[in-house]
RNA sequence: GGGCGUAUAGCUCAGUUGGUUAGAGCGCUACGUUGACAUCGUAGAGGUCGCAGAUUCGAGUUCUGCUACGCCCA
């Protein structure tokens, strides 16, 4: 026999310990089994400069709660893991580190350098998310664990940039994009974010040039106004026909601009005349495109304003050269008035400033094609969301998609593989320079990281190689991830499936949801409400942290968090440890433990009958739950299945075997063994590491083996509880027989009765039936309600005994408890008026309904006849419960 | 402005295709260390299901409108 376990759980060491021999035996290692069904997940790749947050516990929690159920339902499972290179985010990190460490910027070191600098970074400090996901027990194959700018992917990227160009779809254009001055880089629309902000709404006059007067406009942006190519107004607007054609002159400038008709001008809209700034502004950029307006870029990169802003404003921020542009309106008398105005601005998703819409030369995609096979994929069911309501989000997206520019003003990413001739004005695009006679220059930007990640589902199986991997495990089978990234990566990576592989990269998505603090607020580093997942390891186990984020969090609702909820987790856990270790000091483990051979079933008792259709129930319920990516109601399924039945009831009912007193003990600790062992498989995919452990504590489990090959209990892996379980009447009954203890239980309690005082209970049985079936279970029921006598008869207490009873009326019998002289004979009463009365309240709204024709002829049969039972059983418990005020009326 | 989602116990949430008396966890109250567990046990209190209509024999559940909050897109 093994040593006792300890009282308490202590999960850091027993976790640690799993980790190091699953990792060891490369148990996770996916393997390319033609005897067996794949199935496989890629991980959303963490960015390689990114600690573990909350987020990713819970993402990588579900997908390895799928891979370990999988593979215990005997998949060939393989979960590809990695880390992508986050362009922007790892440059400015590197830059920050560097300008803090060795004083230099990247533009000191020059491109390569920096490059060489940021590689020395990633293998110093790149491993730290691989490092926690293997904390929190991830089962990833760790052996083709891959990197977005490793050679292969690269080399992917390079293929499909080539591929999109020759087809077409990739072009460089000059247009309008989203700058962000912080990092000095082109943004696709979204990694833009909208913020609400409050400012103010300019009304200013533009005189107009024949000395007629003025014009009102408003704006949000004074400081562009030096870059005004014309005013607009709409052409069906009344007030201004006549104007349309003349000339204003652009205050603060020496310029003339004309007064053009255009629809973007809205007359219910503020002033009904919008300035046109075609430089700085989508919209204008439109129009000025319509009216071959000249396009005047008064800013430079950074976003201070250059030498045409006109002198005076040179090397001006451009806030700032919004209050000087106000002050000297002002000055000119030209301001009309300023309304605080709240509106939306576009930020820069890593600068965090607002972005500056501006016109460059920049490398886009035409996602028109793309997008269709996409769309049609979904709308067909070839590939489904979880939960559903997520595909509208994704149509509208997809339906009036946009060219995503994809070039990054920055050196840490792909280089794009196109080369200019200097000389010819040639642009060449190839996987390698091209050899003709040159010289040749190749583009200094880079891809946008959600360029390499698009491929990644079958880049990190080795596309465009042909591979083993790709043909067993392509497609994949599920995707977990959070429903902000639908447009950034899951709708291109379906549209690069497609395109360059034929076929879908995957054929379920669920989308996660997003964890908030218990305010309901954005976990963020700035506000510090962001708890570190390996703090709360340290504290509660990753056992427990899986199990409770996971048990908290509702369906395609938010969650909101708190370290503390954790200790739901492992409270659990320990719970389980419990169990266990009762168990263990009762002696080695059963020979049935893994299909009951040995037990025969005529003889269980029905406790034991009772637990295993329980347990039958509790695995078709959780494989159900999570066939429909239900996690929450699978984790609660077995939460309650453990701690309510299995351990409140079910041990403490066979306590009277196991010490001898009744029964067979073999047979008990044989039950026992079987249940616990599968409830050990049921939760092992969620708590991995406390099962592991348990099941080799009782033996179910050998030195050299793994809980984690072992069958999941249900679809026909348990044939065995086919003989056990096929009694219904028995839970029924059982649940009933529970019902009368807690009812006793509530006797004791009421009367304030200590709970070691032995006392007196007799049960007047509903029926013969349920006599019989109570007289077998006297033993059990003594023990549980403490009681020294229990008597079961179809009499009434008073038919038998003398003196005060109180009882409570349960659905197949009463139970009384014998209180010779201690009751309190007027609260009794009054306890059962108020019974009385609301048995009345019931049976009169029974009654009232079954009198309804209405109700006889519409409602369907089964409903009627149950409520004509259901009456029955009303009026047998109000007779009761008279009989009983007859009996303290008579004895009081 | 368009779309999506949510509103049930003090808090966080369940509640199947409408059908007995609306559930759980946490928290709270009382009692209790009886031979796995105080990270525990036993019992208890606590809800006009956001508001107003409609459909129906019957609505937490279906429909319409409204209110509040959240998210996405423009």
């Amino acid at each position: 026999m093994r040593k006792e376990l300890p009282k308490a759980y202590e999960p850091a060491e027993i976790e640690q310990k799993w980790n190091k021999v699953w990792l060891d035996e490369c148990y996770f290692k996916g393997k390319v089994d033609r005897n067996k069904t794949p199935y496989s997940i890629v991980i959303p790749p963490p960015n390689v400069t990114g600690i573990l947050t909350l987020g990713h516990v819970l993402n990588n929690t579900l997908q390895d709660i799928l891979i370990r159920w999988k593979k215990m339902q005997g998949f060939s499972t393989c979960w590809f893991p990695g880390t992508d290179h986050a362009g922007i985010a790892t440059e400015s990190k590197v830059e920050q580190f560097l300008r803090e460490n060795e004083g230099c910027s990247r533009s000191d070191l020059g491109r390569k350098t920096f490059i060489e600098k940021v590689w020395e970074w990633k293998a110093k400090y790149g491993g730290t998310i691989i490092r926690q996901l293997k904390t929190l027990g991830c089962s990833c194959d760790w052996s083709r664990e891959r990197f977005t700018l490793d050679e292969g992917l690269s080399s992917a990227v390079k293929k499909v940039f080539v591929e999109l160009y020759k087809k077409g779809y990739i072009y460089r254009g000059n247009r309008m994009i989203n700058w962000c001055p912080v990092s000095g880089t082109a943004l696709s629309d979204e990694e833009v974010i909208y913020k609400e902000v409050k400012g103010f709404f300019y009304h200013f006059k533009y005189p107009l040039s024949n000395g007629d007067g003025f014009l009102e406009i408003a704006t949000t942006r004074p400081e562009t106004m030096l870059g005004d190519s014309a005013v607009a107004v709409n052409p069906e607007d009344e007030r201004y026909k006549h104007l349309i054609g003349k000339m204003i002159d652009l205050p603060l400038t020496d310029r003339k601009i004309p007064i053009i008709a255009d629809e973007h001008a809205d007359p219910e809209f503020g002033t009904g005349c919008v300035k046109i700034t075609p430089a700085h502004d989508p919209n204008d950029f439109e129009v000025g495109l319509k009216h071959s307006l000249p396009i005047i870029n008064i800013m430079s990169d950074d976003a201070t304003m250059n030498e045409a802003a006109g002198e005076e404003f040179v090397g001006m921020d451009r806030f700032e050269c919004r209050e000087k542009v106000v002050y000297m309106m002002k000055d000119l008398g030209l301001c009309i008035k300023n309304e605080s105005h709240i509106h939306k601005v576009g930020y820069s998703e890593r600068g965090d400033v607002p972005i500056e819409p501006r016109v460059s030369d920049q490398w886009f995609v035409n996602m028109k094609e793309l997008a269709k096979p996409a769309i049609e994929a979904v709308k067909n069911g070839e590939i489904k969301f979880h939960p559903q309501r997520w595909t509208k989000v994704y149509f509208n997206w997809l339906e009036n998609i946009q060219d995503w520019c994809i070039s990054r003003q920055i050196w840490w990413g792909h280089r794009i593989p196109a080369w200019y001739n200097d000389m010819t004005g040639e642009v060449y695009v190839g996987m390698e320079e091209p050899e003709t006679e040159g010289p040749w220059r190749q583009e200094e930007d880079v891809l946008d990281t959600w360029f390499s990640s698009w491929l990644w589902p079958f880049s990190i199986m080795g596309w465009p190689e042909e591979t083993e991997e790709q043909e067993y495990f392509y497609p994949t089978d599920d995707l977990v991830t959070g429903p902000d990234i639908i447009f950034f990566w899951v709708a291109r990576m379906i549209m690069a499936g497609l395109e360059f592989k034929k076929e879908i990269p995957f054929k379920n998505v669920y989308f996660t949801s997003i964890i908030r603090d218990v305010k309901g607020r954005k976990l963020s580093k700035s506000l510090g409400n962001s708890p570190d997942p390996l703090e709360v390891i340290k504290t509660y186990g990753a056992d427990a942290l899986r199990f409770s984020i996971i048990y908290i969090a509702p369906v395609g609702l938010d969650i909101r968090y708190s370290n503390e909820k954790c200790e739901l987790g492992r409270n659990f856990a320990n719970k389980l440890w419990n169990a266990c270790r009762f168990r263990q000091m009762h002696g080695g483990k059963s020979q049935g433990f893994h299909d009951l051979s040995g037990v025969d079933s005529d003889m269980l008792n029905s406790d034991q009958k009772w637990i295993l259709a329980r347990l039958n129930k509790t695995v078709d319920s959780v494989n159900a739950h999570l066939e429909k990516f239900s996690f929450h109601m699978a984790t609660h399924e077995i939460y309650d299945f453990v701690w309510s039945e299995f351990c409140d009831w079910f041990i403490e009912a066979s306590k009277s075997s196991i010490f001898g007193e009744e029964g067979s003990k073999e047979q008990s600790l044989a039950v026992l063994d079987y249940v616990l062992f599968n409830i050990l498989k049921l939760l092992h995919p969620f708590m991995p590491f406390v099962t592991e452990e348990l099941s080799h504590s009782l033996g179910f489990i050998g030195d050299d083996a793994s809980l984690m090959f072992e069958k999941y209990p249900g679809y026909g892996n348990n044939p065995e509880l086919n003989d056990f379980v096929n009694d219904s009447v028995i839970v029924e009954f059982v649940n009933a027989k529970f019902e009368m203890i807690s009812a006793g239980r509530n006797l004791r309690a009421s009367y304030k009765i200590s709970p070691g005082k032995k006392l007196s209970f007799h049960i007047k049985a509903g029926d013969e039936k349920v006599k019989t079936f109570l007289e077998k279970e006297i033993k059990m029921m003594r023990k549980l309600l403490n009681a020294g006598k229990l008597t079961v008869g179809m009499e009434s207490f008073a038919d038998l005994y003398d003196g005060p009873a109180p009882s409570v009326v349960t659905d197949k019998g009463t139970v009384f408890l014998s209180l010779k002289g201690a009751v309190d004979v007027e609260a009794e009463k009054s306890k059962l008026e108020k019974q009385k009365k609301e048995i009345k309240g019931w049976i009169k709204g029974s009654k009232a309904k079954l009198s309804n024709e209405k109700f006889l002829n519409n409602a369907p049969e089964k409903v009627v006849s149950n409520a004509r039972l259901h009456l029955v059983e009303l009026e047998k418990k109000l007779k009761t419960v008279e009989e009983m005020l007859e009996v303290l009326d008579v004895n009081g």
